[in-house]
RNA sequence: GUGUCCGUAGCUCAGCUGGAUAGAGCAACGGCCUUCUAAGCCGUGGGUCGGGGGUUCGAAUCCCUUCGGGCACACCA
């Protein structure tokens, strides 16, 4: 479907071409000045020196050949030259009328349904998730709705760290704590027990003991070296062990990625490339792509147009060990033989973003990657406390996901109650963690992905202005509107869109229009905040629009029925809207 | 040092391919609830867009330079 922009343009561009300019001229964009318009278009001015002839004497060529048109309400010729433009009632009701028949509202679908993995989360086993983690979830989340949506197949693919020395470290704390468990004896020859010998919450006691005590103790870290290397060959007590660990934790990360609405498509870690290194490295040394340098294997990737230097890929260490750009490699290659994506994106941390240059381009390089598959680094920045310094709890310690999430949850749930007195209990923890979630999630996805932010607890529960809660309020009155309409006897499927009888309709109504623009610009450049930035705008004509509107006691059933209709797909834009990024709406707050 | 990103209202941030008086939210101040949820709406005040050059009819936006800050710079992930 065309957009409104398009439609507009092409009119324009017409009366242009008509007129004896260049139809190129005919670009129309949204005003910057809703005062005096509703679309703009300054084709005259840039044609000026092509024509020789002052802009305005274009303008008035053009806004002539406009005149009687009736998509537009008014086309005027202004000051220096530019077009402004007012379209015509009727013509934004049709168009919302015929957005709602086409598939995703108009959203623009690619010929055939492409591939991409989404790789982020990235969570440590044995390790509790905390804030760091948050902004990888909630971006790549919502990188994978807005591009399903856009027409894509989205594979989500957590990819936990689960291989090297992390694991053996676990290992040897286990048996440092429990060494008559059978996965230590070497002479047990039985099978082992199903049951993991230890809880989440012992595993996330363990890691950091074992990480402290390896930077002390020699022979500990020895031997949780020894440990990471035997489970890495195969050793059969640490493999089972090592499932246990996966097992327990995965677990509990899936148990926290639900509480956040985050859900992968793929558990897999690095532990499935490991398998295929051996002979990749191989490919890499035949083909002649990778070269020993300062004893590590290595593949140049710097280029001649680089304004830095770019370091070689390191491909193994001087030890033979395989490192983080070793797995990453190997991983990609097995997407590609088994999914043949389109393209790979990566939410990762922004300052990761040297390493993944020097990843793509090996990549590329070694032709683990078709020319044309698109390798895609979406970095984000640090999440900041209210001091501008990396988000610590009041102790300064690091926060856990889990406790940031109770403490909003408790937060709301104070709100919701006395709110609304009569609501049960179950309820109320319901919507308090709805509302909790759309305060995280909105704070974080309405700023770009690749800026720091300043995560302030008290700022996203205050739901005061450009939040979350602020989007879901407005989502709320209207299903509170809607239902009421209903109980009345009317029937909101039924309701008819009519033309904008009011300015703050009409404002309303073209930005309904706009649903498509804000979708295809969020899918393009992988930013969620487009959405955020687009919802908040309708929300905010929505607000508008219901102060100086009274819906329910409208007499004229014909007004009444179009504003149900507006409210209804105003309410479906939201809701498609708060989905994509990753939130729902409750039915009161 | 090299590269890179950033510097917009007191604070937190928008500003898409350069366009007419630079926008929101918070904070401040003033209005609006016997009527569809006031987590809302309406209004007021507040900015040399870090500084300086340049390109252009026109620059927060493009180029250069300078100051200030973040981050990254092969055997960690």
């Amino acid at each position: 479907m065309d957009k409104v922009l398009e439609i507009i343009s092409k009119e324009v561009g017409d009366a242009f071409e008509k007129a004896g300019y260049d139809r190129e001229l005919g670009r129309v964009t949204i005003s910057n000045r809703p005062d005096l318009c509703e679309y703009q278009c300054n084709g005259a001015m840039a044609g000026a020196k092509k024509y020789g002839k002052a802009p305005f004497m274009i303008a008035d060529d053009v806004a002539a050949n406009l005149a009687n048109n009736e998509m537009f309400e008014k086309v005027e010729s202004v000051k220096p030259g530019f077009l402004n433009i007012i379209v015509s009632g009727d013509f934004a009701r049709s168009y919302i009328v015929k957005m709602l028949h086409e598939k995703h509202m108009g959203v623009t679908m690619p010929g055939h349904e492409p591939t991409y993995i989404i790789d982020y989360g990235g969570p440590n086993v044995a390790k509790p998730l905390h804030v760091g983690h948050l902004r990888s979830a909630v971006i790549g989340e919502s990188i994978k709705r807005i591009l399903r949506y856009a027409g894509n197949k989205v594979i989500g693919d957590v990819h936990l760290g689960d291989w090297g020395l992390q694991m053996g470290l676990v290992i040897t704390g286990l048996k440092e704590r429990k060494p008559d468990l059978c996965y230590f004896d070497p002479d047990y020859t039985g099978a082992y027990p199903k049951e993991a010998p230890f809880t989440v919450s012992e595993l996330e006691e363990i890691y950091p003991a074992a990480s402290k005590k390896s930077k002390e103790d020699e022979a500990f870290k020895a031997e949780a070296m020894e440990a990471t290397k035997l489970l890495q060959d195969g050793y059969k007590p640490y493999r089972a062990l090592w499932h246990h660990i996966l097992n327990v934790s995965v677990e509990d990360l899936k148990k926290n990625y639900n509480k956040l609405g985050v859900t992968f498509d793929l558990w897999k870690g690095e532990s499935d490339a490991h398998v295929a290194i051996p002979d990749m490295v191989e490919y890499m040394r035949a083909k002649g792509y990778a070269h020993e340098s300062q004893g590590a294997l290595v593949v140049d990737v710097a280029e001649e147009t680089d304004t830095k230097e770019i370091p070689p890929c390191m491909i193994l260490k001087s030890d033979g060990a395989s490192l983080y750009n070793t797995t990453d490699l190997a991983t990609i290659r097995q997407r590609m033989d088994e999914v043949h994506p389109e393209g790979i994106i990566y939410v990762v941390d922004k300052r990761q973003e040297l390493y993944f240059t020097q990843v793509f381009r090996c990549a590329r390089k070694t032709k683990l990657v078709m020319p044309e598959t698109e390798l895609h680094f979406v970095g984000f920045g640090t999440m900041n406390g209210k001091d501008g310094k990396p988000f610590k709890t009041r102790e300064g310690g690091v926060m856990r996901l889990e406790n940031l999430i109770a403490e909003i949850d408790e937060k709301m749930l104070g709100r919701i109650k006395e709110g609304n007195p009569d609501i049960s209990d179950e309820e109320a923890k319901d919507t308090a963690h709805k509302v909790a979630v759309s305060a995280i999630k909105y704070g974080d996805l309405s700023n770009q992905p690749s800026k720091d932010y300043i995560f302030d607890i008290d700022k996203f529960t205050s739901f005061e202005g450009d939040t979350g809660p602020y989007i879901l309020y407005t989502m709320v009155r209207i299903k509170s509107i809607l239902k009421k309409y209903e109980n009345e006897g009317g029937n909101v499927k039924e309701a008819k869109l009519g033309n904008p009888d009011s300015d703050a309709m009409k404002s309303l109504m073209l930005i309904i229009t706009r649903f498509a623009d804000a979708i295809e610009s969020a899918a393009k450049d992988l930013s969620p905040n487009r959405i955020c930035a687009y919802i908040y705008e309708l929300s905010n004509a929505f607000n508008s629009f219901y102060h100086g509107t009274k819906i329910l006691s409208e007499t004229d059933e014909y007004k009444k029925s179009s504003y149900i209709a507006l409210l209804s797909v105003t309410l479906k834009i939201l809701e498609t809207g708060i989905d994509l990024l990753g939130f729902s709406a409750p039915e009161r707050m």
